[in-house]
DNA sequence: TCCGTTACGGTTGAC
DNA sequence: TAGTCAACCGTAACG
């Protein structure tokens, strides 16, 4: 069942919840299943009857910044309930869930939303009553839940992008040399030599298609050196990085505890263990989406090139996800940004009321989220009936905002204990080894990427 | 009712 | 510069 709801010349379609158009399950089979997905493709996605109770209006939050107009949704997306007008159409949009809740289809929640999702889960409070309180699905808390857990970082993975090459210069080198010495080596040989002789190892080892490849285009005439070895000698390198990419740069393989989640005061808590999946550079790099560079680069940390590198990279993402912390002047230690991000996300009379002052907010400083998550915090999460309704929250006594950090500890149940000791430079943990995942861990500091302000106190 | 899993449609960024 | 690809996302639905 869908209709169609218009407000001048907006319109969006919204859908009733899946048991009202799908009736019964198919149960069974994935096949019924699959077919069921198949014949009802999915009429809840785009609404669902909590949405009507949304405003109409996703706008950024308030201030300078609050758009104005709210236009139907954009061409792309003609069922979502999206913003659009001059401004809208580049910076708001989303859609609501069957919870009411607001979210932009293909991007990440805002990093508070995951932020509450672990503390709330910290707390005790089950996945099913923090998705309906903060009005995420249950499969989005899951799996929020399930990163935090195996990685202990809240913040989403590198979007997009391209894995590292494996075939470098060197690597090439190397299989051309077995090549020359082996005119009839196989492709499978090669590859077992390069993790043999370390010149790779099982994460970066090229496939053997890749080796087949190279020994098609790149070296093709053993006889004469080809075109990439004529013309440019690779320096030595060691094995492909591949840890470098991949690795958790831990300090200690066998100390996963060896970072404390959080800390009180350290706030932004640099410390940390927030891990990232992806490490090579990447706009969603936690550093990247942080700040860190940013700050990295003010404490000299990161210089020359890669500064410069890493700064186009926070260019890039100053649209989208990257927080464009600027090197202004912090307030209280917090970014001004950051703060207006915890204003734009203190939730209002929602559900979240009681965590409201929880977090201080999502680390997109408001440019960033795409309008729905800039939107005000009442708006992110739509407005409905309070959850628990009429209920003090059991999170109100213990957690109140500004005590984020003192209160909460991120201390993974399988971690150990938390240090109470502000870190002030990221420090990587050792929570888990070097895996294909390639999950990097980062600072706490990018815990949960949140500018989190010191408690200060 | 809860929750893990997964298909799906979407976004993103490197190539 | 546009297209492709493969990563990721959150939702909705299944079991």
């Amino acid at each position: 069942m869908k209709f169609t709801l218009g407000l001048g010349s907006r319109a969006w379609s919204v859908s009733w919840g899946r048991a009202a158009v799908i009736g019964p399950r198919a149960g069974g089979s994935a096949l019924g299943r699959g077919a069921q997905r198949f014949c009802s493709p999915r009429p809840a996605r785009r609404g669902s009857r909590l949405s009507r109770a949304l405003p109409l209006c996703l706008s950024r939050g308030g201030g300078d910044r609050a758009l104005p107009d709210c236009a139907g949704p954009s061409p792309g997306r003609p069922g979502a309930r999206q913003l659009a007008g001059p401004r809208a159409m580049e910076q708001t949009y989303g859609e609501v869930n069957q919870l009411g809740g607001v979210f932009v289809n293909g991007r990440p929640l805002p990093n508070a939303i995951r932020l509450r999702i672990v503390e709330l889960a910290q707390l005790g409070i089950r996945p099913c009553d923090i998705s309906r309180q903060l009005r995420v699905s249950h499969g989005c808390v899951s799996k929020i839940l399930a990163r935090y857990n195996e990685t202990g970082s809240i913040l989403p993975g590198a979007i997009g992008g391209s894995k590292p090459r494996v075939t470098t210069p060197n690597v090439v080198k190397h299989i051309r040399d077995y090549k020359q010495g082996d005119p009839g080596i196989f492709a499978w040989e090669i590859r077992d030599r390069l993790l043999a002789d370390g010149v790779c190892d099982k994460y970066n080892v090229p496939s053997v298609s890749s080796i087949s490849r190279i020994l098609r285009n790149k070296i093709g005439s053993l006889a004469q050196p080809g075109p990439y070895e004529a013309s440019k000698q690779p320096p030595p390198q060691p094995a492909l990085p591949y840890n470098h990419i991949y690795q958790y740069p831990y300090p200690s393989p066998v100390s996963p505890t060896g970072a404390k989640m959080g800390s009180h005061h350290g706030v932004p808590a640099t410390a940390g263990h927030v891990s990232i999946p992806r490490s090579w550079p990447s706009a969603h790099s936690v550093s990247n989406i942080l700040g860190i560079r940013t700050f990295m680069e003010q404490t000299g940390a990161l210089a020359g090139s890669e500064g410069a590198t890493y700064s186009a990279k926070m260019e890039d993402w100053a649209s989208v996800n990257r927080t464009a912390f600027p090197a202004t002047p912090a307030v209280n230690g917090l970014d001004k940004p950051a703060l207006e991000a915890d204003i734009k996300y203190t939730q209002s009379a929602s559900g979240l009321s009681a965590v409201g002052g929880f977090l201080p907010a999502c680390a997109y400083p408001a440019s960033n989220q795409h309008g729905v998550y800039s939107a005000p915090a009442g708006g992110y999460l739509a407005p409905g009936p309070p959850w628990p309704p009429a209920q003090a929250s059991p999170l109100a006594p213990t957690v109140h905002g500004g005590e984020l950090a003192a209160t909460m500890t991120f201390k993974h149940p399988s971690r150990e204990a938390v240090t109470d000791t502000p870190v002030l430079l990221p420090a990587v943990t050792d929570r888990k080894p070097p895996s294909p995942g390639g999950k990097a861990p980062d600072g706490l500091s990018t815990l949960h990427g949140l500018p989190i302000p010191a408690s200060t106190s």
